[in-house]
DNA sequence: GCATTTATTTGCGTATGCATTAATCAATGC
DNA sequence: GCATTGATTAATGCATACGCAAATAAATGC
């Protein structure tokens, strides 16, 4: 069986640094949604001259990240709650086609060691009551889970859309109770792709999001965070 | 109801000229799969300086078109059997959500008009054994499913692996028997739709797409059409 | 005081120049 | 003859410059 691989990071340059870097000041909420911002204001930020950041803007921005608006400024994109329906679904339908490629790929034990490892992550973090670490060992089981699928088209998709959900869950992650029953799900996963389970895979894991997507979708809208 | 609405075009700076330029060169197949070319050359070719092709350029390979490799120059991408099926994948995925959704949000009969239409074409086009017209009013049909389902990251997702599949479709287009039969299923999913009957609709979508991912795959693979 | 026109500012899109650095080629040593 | 190292070339990545057009401010007419 071939190696499963992932991403392989390119180099560094000044733009792909500044898409980092810009990446980083959104998600930290430095760079609100809906604010705008010249071209110009984020090269003195960056400290670098304009072009790079205009091209690290231009990818930004063909992920959705945000918008360029000719003499507005870049504005970051907020993320409604509508935005969060389309993005789940995506997720959703995705995820589950790579719970079942999994599950059909047959893998050993020792193929399933990084998943497993986070489920066992996300049980200490819960147990800790420390939800930072459980929603960092989620994100690792989703994007693990993903790469299991072997597709690499669904695995950038999803990474891009991941960040999207990752903002909305900053936002509600403590205004919801310890997700203690999603372990069981996750278990569920793994334990159907080691049978080689492949519709159970599918199955749980679609229920799985959907649930995810009913939770915070409730939560956006209850605590009217329309924005961001 | 809303009114359904597709992707507002931009307006023409050179850098989004050179965008669709390139987009056509590539699929026109004047910039052929696997090539190398230096951006000064491609600035030449579309007489416009390295800027705006540069950032053309970033916003191709961000969608996947092509890969820039420092001092190699920027490479059009080949697309593989196992490509398309992963492309496959994630439009079967997509697209049967899309049609589940069409079906669920009620549309009138004038909602559909559209899309019936280009079923329509496709019979003309089958009469007339005009294979290029019956492809491109199957594109229609698709992207008109696809807006139906309102998802406008399936949208924009689908309508960039479209821009691949039809790589493909058109090195098999005369490959192969007319496809007599598809009618039958893009009738069945319209009638679906209709009817409201979600799970059928996303049911035949999937059947059908699985089918043309069969039938393409197994084009190229016997046609030893590795690459483009 | 309001509207319309004119002037001014300013951000963007593109062009161009330059330094960095990878790739190629030459030359020398073994 | 082959390999290793040094020199040369050349494409990229970034900075900078500039003109245009849009947005804003000012000014004039009513």
């Amino acid at each position: 069986m071939k190696p499963v691989q992932g991403t392989p990071a390119k180099p560094k340059s000044s733009a792909r640094q500044a898409v980092g870097e810009l990446r980083r000041l959104i998600f930290e909420g430095e760079l609100s949604a809906g604010s705008n911002h010249l071209e110009s204001e984020l090269a003195d930020r960056l400290n670098m001259s304009r072009t790079p950041v205009r091209e690290a803007v231009l990818m930004l921005e063909a992920q959705g990240l945000l918008e360029v608006r000719p003499r507005k400024g870049v504005r970051i994109l907020p993320v409604s709650a509508d935005d969060m329906r389309e993005i789940y679904d995506v997720v959703t339908e995705l995820e589950s086609l790579a719970a079942e490629s999994a599950a059909k790929a047959g893998y050993t034990n020792d193929d399933l060691t990084l998943l497993s490892e986070t489920i066992t992550a996300m049980d200490n973090a819960l147990s800790r009551e420390d939800r930072e670490a459980w929603a960092e060992a989620d994100d690792r089981f989703h994007a693990e889970l993903v790469r299991l699928g072997r597709n690499s088209r669904i695995q950038s998709i999803v990474a891009m859309l991941a960040d999207q959900v990752r903002r909305a869950r900053a936002l509600t992650l403590y205004l919801r109770p310890l997700p203690l029953k999603s372990n069981e799900d996750h278990r569920a996963v793994l334990d159907a792709i080691q049978r080689g389970d492949a519709a159970t895979a599918r199955r749980i894991h679609h229920a799985h999001r959907t649930h995810a997507r009913g939770v915070i979708i409730e939560l956006l809208e209850r605590h009217r965070l329309h924005n961001l």
